[in-house]
Formats: structure tokens, sequence, C-alpha cells
DNA sequence: GGTTTCAAGTTAGCGTCGCTCACTTAAGTT
DNA sequence: AACTTAAGTGAGCGACGCTAACTTGAAACC
């Protein structure tokens, strides 16, 4: 079968066009010098596309410039994917899988489960979001766009993210096995975070000329919210 | 001075070029028949993209299509805005002013202050925000890219509509004038309430797979996130 | 070790977009 | 009737997403 060629060994060094090349030497996106073939274009677009994504705002990617990044021609990217909500796409599996690994490590940072433990969830999910708006918002605010019925990868990574949460909001009112009460918990604590979060980024808070307390806002619906019969310490 | 063989002068009233006022005849957007001048095309302008808006989506919006709509060139648009964020901002403009006319009906609606209106004024923030997806996208999730610090008219209604909401839940607590404990749970409700709509318009609920009950999420909000010393029937 | 194969590059080009420029039209003023 | 000017026009620029046809070169095969 096609093997995926794995760091080819560098050995004819002729110099070829020389244009495409041109841009990249430091830049973690290039090709490697004086090569036809990129070696991994895909996985260094989609790290380019998030560098733009952040410093522009995702509404303004141009995978042209990506391109530019990269080192390549503007036709490259389509050997690897079928258009841009394709790229896109990619990067929001990336993102997924990054938040549930910082949702897990905030989870694991405390010791017993409870409004404590969700709080500190609620705080990981805006904590990501602060530092990577751009993905963020490909995540969560351009599914209209880039969404594919077909596309079942990046819906079960989003998936697993949100099992996390429901199985935190299971554990603080002790229901075993999480059933409609801790979804609608987690459901409640998600929206409440989201909307925290996408207020923030977006600028919302400011424009309202209010000030808030992101944090104490976390730490109050994640004690507010759950119902008073069910609160464990 | 030369000349440039521009149509030439269609000597009779009737039938001028024809091309750019094909487009509309029963439409409220397209110029009136054979006037060169359209009579308000700013206004034809801003109506034909918020169709475009809610049809395709705020970020597929091209203004090209909203000129064709209105039967204009693509030209014609740069003699009443800015550029193409200045037309967005005046759509925000419109919207900020019916979502304060909705949220005002709404607390109309419910005789006396407290939970029940609170609750009533995040329906009809949400009940807009599923009627206006497109605009409600623009008015909120666009700021960073359409906005403009001069723009102190946009600023206005929009904060004018915040200041309905502290209102609201300063007379829901019995603080007056409305102070900081009256901003925070202001800010709190939106911060719920804008969570229900976002995850909605995104589609985010449907991915994750949970059927989410909103009105009774917002009932929910609006009682259990009322400082319970502070509470009145 | 030469030949063949084919994934992954390339250039050229299409149609669309936002926007500018120089020009024309027509309505209002004097 | 002549002048001014707001509000139209077509032509055209550079950037974009994407396709088509061609080229390169590393790996697979005899």
């Amino acid at each position: 079968m096609a093997k995926k060629t794995p760091t080819p060994p560098p050995a004819s060094p002729s110099a070829p066009s020389g244009k495409p090349n041109g841009g990249g030497f430091g830049c973690p996106f290039a090709r490697r010098r004086n090569r036809y073939h990129h070696g991994d274009l895909a996985q260094a677009l989609i790290a380019a596309v998030r560098v733009l994504v952040e410093r522009d705002g995702a509404e303004k990617l141009s995978i042209s410039e990506a391109c530019r990044m990269a080192g390549v021609s503007t036709a490259a990217p389509y050997k690897h994917f079928k258009d841009r909500p394709a790229i896109l796409r990619a990067l929001c599996r990336e993102g997924f899988r990054d938040l549930g690994q910082a949702m897990r490590t905030a989870v694991a940072s405390v010791p017993a489960p409870g409004p404590g433990r969700l709080a500190a969830l609620g705080k990981a999910y805006f904590a990501f979001a602060q530092a990577n708006p751009g993905v963020f918002r490909v995540m969560f605010g351009m599914k209209r766009e880039i969404g594919d019925p077909e596309d079942t990868e990046t819906h079960e990574v989003a998936h697993d993210t949100m099992t996390i949460v429901i199985g935190e909001a299971a554990a603080a009112i002790g229901e075993s096995p999480p059933g409609e009460e801790s979804k609608g918990l987690a459901c409640v604590l998600w929206t409440f975070v989201h909307g925290v979060a996408t207020l923030h980024l977006d600028g919302d808070y400011e424009a309202a000329e209010i000030e808030v307390d992101t944090d104490g806002m976390i730490d109050l619906a994640a004690h507010r919210l759950i119902p008073a019969d069910r609160k464990r310490p």
C-alpha cells in the first residue's frame, strides 16, 4: 500500500524555480529548503491558518495568505483539502482536541467533584476561548458555514468534549449513571460559560460599558445553578 | 476631450439601457421604473442586505448581490456609505432599534417587575435572535470586523438596549436608583440568555445532541440568579 | 539500476468580490 | 437658460477561492 513519505532523506539539492520557496527560512510553516515536495503541507497549512485566524479573525482568513506562509502556490491546498471549509474543519478538530485536553486537566486539578470542579471546568473553557479566540470562533460560531453532515470525525471530537461536562455535572449532583438531570445541568452551565466567552471575545461587554468579573460570574453560576436539593459541598 | 461613448442617449424616455434596472419590478428594493435616480438607495440597500444576511448568513453577504437586488451598479453604494462595514453598521443600528422595541413591549406585557418580567425580557431577546439570526449576528458577533470607535450613534443605540435590562434588574431587586448590584444581575442574565441564543443559532446544541427547552432555561435563570435575600415574588 | 507510477507540486486562468476613477445624468438654484 | 452638485454609470484594479492541464521527483517494480 501507499506509504505516506515520512521525512525522506535529503538527497538531491538541485535548485528548482526558487520562487515560491522564497519566504520561509526560520518559519515553521515553510517548505524545507530547495525541496519540491513539502513534507507535510496539510499540517503546515493548518498551522498557518491557525496563526492567521488568531491574528486577523476567523472571517478575514485568506487561504492564499496561508499558502504564502507555507511557501507554496495557491493551488496546492486543494491536493489535501476539498475546499476552504474543509481546511477550517481540520482546524476545528484540532481545537476540540486542545479544549478537551484543557478541560480534563482542569478537572484533575480539583480533588473532589462538586461546584468547585464545575467552576474550574468553566474557567478552563473560558481560558481556552481567551487564549484562542480565532479557533474558538471557528469551533462554535461557523458551524453553519463550514459544517458538513458527512464529517463524523469532527462531530465526534466535539461530542466528546460535551461528555466531560455531563460527567462532571452528574458527579456534582450524585447522579449515576448520568441522566436527564445531569444533562440539563451541564447544558445550563455550558450555556452560561459560553455566554461569558462570546460576549467577552466579541467585545460586547466593552460596548455596553460593563466591567465584568468573569471568574466571579462563573463561580456564581456553578454554585447557584445546581438544584438546591442536590447540592453537596 | 475624448468622450467615452457611454450608452448613447436614449432620446426617448422609454427603455433606457435596460440592464441595471432589470431585476426589480415587484421588488421593493428596486429603483422606480425608468428613473435614473433611485429615490432612497441607502435604505433600499440596507433592506436588501438584511434579506441576504438572513438568507445566506452574515459572513457570505455580497454587497454586489444587494446592488443587483436594488437594480443599481456595484459602484453606487459608495455614494452613500464609506465601505462595506459602514453598510453593516447601518443594519446593526436598525437591529438595535428593533430589539429595543421588542424588549420594551415584553416589559409592558408583564404587570409587575420581578423575575417574571426578567424572564419575559430574556425571551424577547431570544425570540429576536431566532427571528433575525443574520441581523443578530451582525449586531453582536461582528463588532471586531465592522466596529468603528467614531460611530457613536451605533454605540448609543446599543447602550440604550442594555439600559432596559439594568432598569428591570433594579426593579426586580428593589434597588433604586440602579447601582452595582443591578448591573451585576443584568449582566449575568444577559450573559445567560445570550449564551442560549448563540448556541442555538450556531447549531451547537444540535451538534452536541442536546435537546434544549430554551424557555424553561430562561425561566430558571431569571428565578435562580437573583440573590436570595433580594428576591421578591 | 533503469523504468514506471502517481502523489504532490506548478502556472494559467475563470468568475466574483470590494472599491476607485473619471465620467454622465438630472434635479434644484439663481 | 446657465450653473452647481448629489447620485448615478462603466471600466478597471488587485485579491480571493478554485479548476484544469502540466511537471516534478520519490517510491515501487521488474
